[in-house]
DNA sequence: GTGCTATGTTGACGCTGTCAAGATAACATC
DNA sequence: GATGTTATCTTGACAGCGTCAACATAGCAC
């Protein structure tokens, strides 16, 4: 199905996709070049342009499968119970795992590249805005918002802790200030921020 | 002393300082290419390379003087007073405001383009490091330290605050979620969020 | 078989950062 | 004032990039 040397190459489509996310997670945006993708799945310069219109194109599409896999991380998360602070922690650290994981994909992501620069697909708009529209749902109906005192949006609680999860990941991977070492204490005291938000009431003796 | 026509510009690394600045800020960092600075500032495209090493060079440069000004910012901080939240929530706008006035030199100064992609001169990373530092130091010496509850490090709320605003700054300026107008909301949910870690026990009735 | 369409090809253009080699001006020293 | 050194600026060149235009081939429908 795949032999070398015949004209059309058979699933190009899916195997620049693949491609792509390989050569962005060993050498970020930067280094992933439409020409060098098509050297890589073994075909001209020009080719991909016959399945993507462009390089913005395929970045939004790599950053679309992103999106997706953060959704079923959100999907997981359950902030359900009489004591929230378990559940927050947990994804808090799954958030930060998936960031570390592979942090050129989280750039694209969230990155300049594709929000300012280029024009985000209408596809990659819908499904990251999913994404975060799930984030406050969960926060909403999983009960945090039981525990919100009267007055406090809860979507202003997802905004604020989510940019507070989103500052430590862009701090760390761009290599900022944060030692990876302090990760771990850095993001408990994160949960820490926002349960404080959640619950003051519940914390004093 | 700046007739047009002559050999030697005169103070050519100023003034590329001075349009790199005004290209970032109208074009961003893909807009500015060190052609064109030459060209803006009437003279050849290998000119630039007699004043800095390199197009990372002259963007460390231009960056440093953003962290020399954000450094102003927090030498104006003032969080002493027995209640620390009008310092706070001040410092929170300025600093929002600072990032939204040239939301393209604040990328700059925290991007990947120089901490990742590219190499950051010792010299701002200096300044980088001073003006975090400087803002770890307002937090602990400015009474936030004395009314943080025991085995809460200053350190941390420093990190996990700053993470909080960077985080805000991020997704505003790269455009991702955050509505202009709901700044000022998000900005003040924030500094609750800051407060709860550092009084809890202050916030009860 | 014929023709249409999807897919892949080479050639070219303008843009980029940067190196090498040569030109010119300024300045220090005699 | 002449001379040599150094700082500064020049043109020429190279490899890389995204992308358009024009052309070639294969597969598929009729």
């Amino acid at each position: 199905m795949t032999q070398p040397g015949r004209y059309h190459h058979g699933d190009l489509h899916a195997a620049l996709l693949r491609e792509a996310a390989v050569l962005l997670r060993e050498q970020g945006v930067e280094g992933l070049s439409l020409r060098r993708l098509a050297e890589r799945a073994g075909v001209s310069r020009t080719a991909p342009y016959h399945h993507f219109t462009d390089k913005n194109a395929l970045l939004c599409a790599l950053a679309e499968d992103g999106f997706r896999r953060l959704d079923r991380l959100m999907e997981e998360a359950d902030f359900r119970a009489d004591d929230p602070e378990p559940g927050l922690r947990r994804f808090v650290r799954g958030y930060l795992r998936f960031a570390c994981d592979d942090p050129e994909q989280y750039e694209l992501m969230f990155g300049r590249t594709l929000w300012k620069t280029g024009r985000p697909t209408e596809s990659l708009t819908r499904v990251a805005h999913g994404c975060f529209r799930r984030y406050v749902d969960k926060l909403e109906a999983d009960g945090i918002g039981a525990h919100l005192p009267g007055g406090t949006d809860a979507l202003r609680v997802a905004q604020a802790s989510w940019a507070t999860l989103h500052g430590l990941c862009r701090l760390l991977l761009d290599g900022i200030y944060v030692d990876r070492q302090d990760m771990e204490a850095v993001s408990d005291q994160a949960v820490v921020l926002m349960l404080a938000a959640v619950r003051p009431a519940e914390r004093t003796p």
